[in-house]
DNA sequence: TTCCAGGTGGACA
DNA sequence: TGTCCACATGGA
């Protein structure tokens, strides 16, 4: 299978935070798994090809990927923005991507007050623990466990024994709601503040972590996850709400490229 | 050893 | 409605 995804930069996408399982194989090749698919990509240049998946299926990719979306084009405005000129360039390449929304799901909740690399490292536990073994182009890994098995665990164990602490009966909680006939698709199918509120039903799903799933799962690109950093960017930035109002139902994506901005750009001493 | 991390729930005023 | 604090644990 070969897809080609123009102008995508795969080590960007992996560094912009939304997504904890993407690995990088060797300088120019990368494993990305995805709830019980995965893919193998490569970058070629300035674009990626996916050359190896479980699922036989150029739409999940293409999908997954937002290739539909006009990335060029919001650069472009972005570029045109004086105050996210910068961040523009600098991120050109991200991609918002459309991930397994179970997957997500769980990985936000057990975001809270952990790092990057501790999220990464808890969610692959709880995959090594749960998932099921599978194997792509003699590479082992394993799925992301699915909600039914996540809820008879915790009925079992009362623990999921994978460093997640607190957020254990968040996670439970959450498999609960997926026993709800179509709790997923009903999301998708409703306006953003319905979905928003309806997600926040859950246990440990607060503003942040459901914003984060409407944006990373479900394709809501008004939905705007503050976090520390963004919290950070926006009270240095008086002029915040001129970039909201330019950007308004993408600043979902826009808030991407200013995070991995906030986290990967070495002068700090720069106002942006 | 100490501090911080892609937050949230619950108590309280 | 807004503010404050406890919460488990890994990583730097």
């Amino acid at each position: 299978m070969d897809i080609l995804l123009k102008n995508v930069d795969m080590q960007k996408i992996m560094d912009s935070g939304q997504c904890f399982r993407i690995k990088k194989l060797d300088s120019d090749k990368y494993f990305v798994p995805s709830g019980e698919e995965a893919c193998i990509c490569v970058q070629q240049d300035k674009d990626v090809k996916v050359v190896a998946s479980s699922i036989n299926s150029e739409e999940y990719w293409k999908h997954y990927f937002d290739d539909s979306y006009n990335y060029k084009y919001l650069e472009e405005r972005m570029s045109n923005c004086m105050f996210l000129a910068d961040i523009s360039t600098f991120g050109k390449g991200i991609r918002r991507l459309n991930q397994d929304p179970w997957e997500c799901l769980v990985s936000y909740i057990i975001s809270q007050r952990k790092s990057v690399k501790a999220i990464s490292t808890a969610v692959e536990k709880l995959c090594e623990m749960y998932g099921k073994m599978s194997c792509i182009q003699g590479i082992t890994w394993y799925t992301f466990p699915t909600a039914e098995k996540l809820k008879n665990i915790y009925e079992i164990k009362g623990s999921y024994e994978a460093s997640l602490g607190y957020r254990d009966s968040y996670v439970y909680s959450a498999s609960l709601f997926l026993q709800e006939e179509d709790f997923f698709e009903n999301i998708s199918m409703l306006p953003y503040y319905e979905a928003k509120k309806e997600l926040k039903r859950i246990h440990g799903v607060g503003d942040k972590v459901a914003d984060c799933v409407l944006l990373y799962s479900f394709g809501f690109n008004q939905a705007f996850p503050v976090d520390v950093w963004i919290s950070r960017y926006i009270s240095n930035n008086d002029y915040f709400e001129d970039v909201n109002n330019l950007f308004k139902s993408e600043m979902g994506i826009v808030q991407l490229y200013i995070y991995y901005y906030m986290r990967n750009h070495k002068d700090e001493d720069e106002e942006v």
